[in-house]
DNA sequence: TAATTACGATACTATTCAGTTTCGAAACTG
DNA sequence: CAGTTTCGAAACTGAATAGTATCGTAATTA
């Protein structure tokens, strides 16, 4: 895995480099990605939104490519923020609890960072699977874990299919942003809880 | 939705239009989009591959954007065979059934080409409703009937969320080929069948 | 102060590509 | 045949844009 953080020689002699301006400029990019993809960012866009010029983009990253890369490991990076799970001892509101702090509407935009930049990702797919692991990874454990404890507590049948499940509230985040343009709100993460995913969980034979 | 045929004066004079060439270069659009996606795909590349000129490409179509459209509404028409649902009597093996002419061979082309996308999305977001409608719409009309008809027999609950139950379909197919690179095959296809959305709809209360 | 480096801004270069135009040949009609 | 339209091919135009170079200014150090 490269790392974000480069080998800088750091001079000891004029002005020093502005190391918050990286970040700025790595959220910036984030943040035209989400709106236009990886083909509809110039590095003039970015340049602006940070009131820089384009000089001091290339002075940190040596093409476009590569700025990308470090933007989005950045994403993926800042993403894992949870250090106690919600604990209700009833696990739709363990799960609609954890919609808040993850914040479906936070990881919307990874989301549709995410959609937009299938022709990068094919030609840099090592780049593109760390980047998914990153975002949907701890998502995932998170769910599990509470699909896990409703079981020991006996609330859902030991044999219940928690990885579809999983898979199921993740996929459903991703289709309706990704191809739908709407987010997957609160009210449609409980129907779905509600109609569909627990019942199934509950009554699997 | 917009219609697929022009309104085409069809001049009674002069060498006729080669009609077999529409669907040539259509065919030829959605390889390119597979591959490269969007912004991948030049209008030299379509005109090369069909063995044809430019001005032949823009004499059926005004831009780039119309001619991808086009493309994926003709991807989205061509695997579609709506002549017979399957009916079984059991609402399970009707959906498994619909699997093996949809989802398989042709599908997973579909899903390459709409994971590609993402910058077309952006830029021309009323037409990639238009294409995206086309290739999702027919799938949930096909599912939805087959669950109208498992309420009419009493095999589900009227009150069940059928339009929350083909939208899970949609997209964990989707998901998996989209983001997991993988397609969702028939066996997962009936593992969430019957470990989530089969048990669900029976059992909401 | 003098040297040095980063900064924002702007201009420049080279390339790519959508869309247009032109052209000679082929096909069709009356 | 004469007129018309399509065809493939190629050249061309104009707009973006990645990447480079330059410049005056600001910050830092010795």
């Amino acid at each position: 895995m490269s790392e974000l953080k480069k080998a800088k020689p750091e001079n000891t002699l004029g002005r020093k480099r502005d190391h918050t301006l990286d970040t700025r400029i790595l959220e910036a990019a984030i943040e035209i990605l989400a709106e236009l993809g990886f083909d509809g960012m110039t590095m003039d866009m970015v340049a602006a939104r940070t009131k820089s010029g384009k000089a001091t983009l290339y002075r940190r990253w040596p093409s476009k490519a590569e700025l990308v890369r470090d933007a989005l490991i950045w994403m993926s990076q800042s993403s894992v923020e949870l250090e106690h799970l919600p604990d209700t001892g009833n696990l739709r509101d363990d799960l609609l609890a954890l919609v808040k702090p993850y914040s479906l509407e936070f990881s919307e935009r990874k989301l549709r960072v995410l959609a937009k930049l299938g022709s990068f990702f094919s030609e840099h797919r090592k780049i593109a699977e760390e980047a998914s692991a990153g975002i949907f990874g701890p998502w995932t454990d998170f769910n599990r874990t509470l699909m896990q404890r409703a079981i020991k507590r006996g609330e859902i049948p030991a044999q219940a299919d928690i990885e579809m499940a999983c898979q199921v509230i993740i996929a459903m985040t991703s289709y309706r942003s990704i191809t739908q343009g709407q987010p997957f709100g609160r009210t449609d993460y409980a129907a779905l809880l509600d109609h569909i995913l627990l019942p199934g969980l509950k009554h699997q034979q």
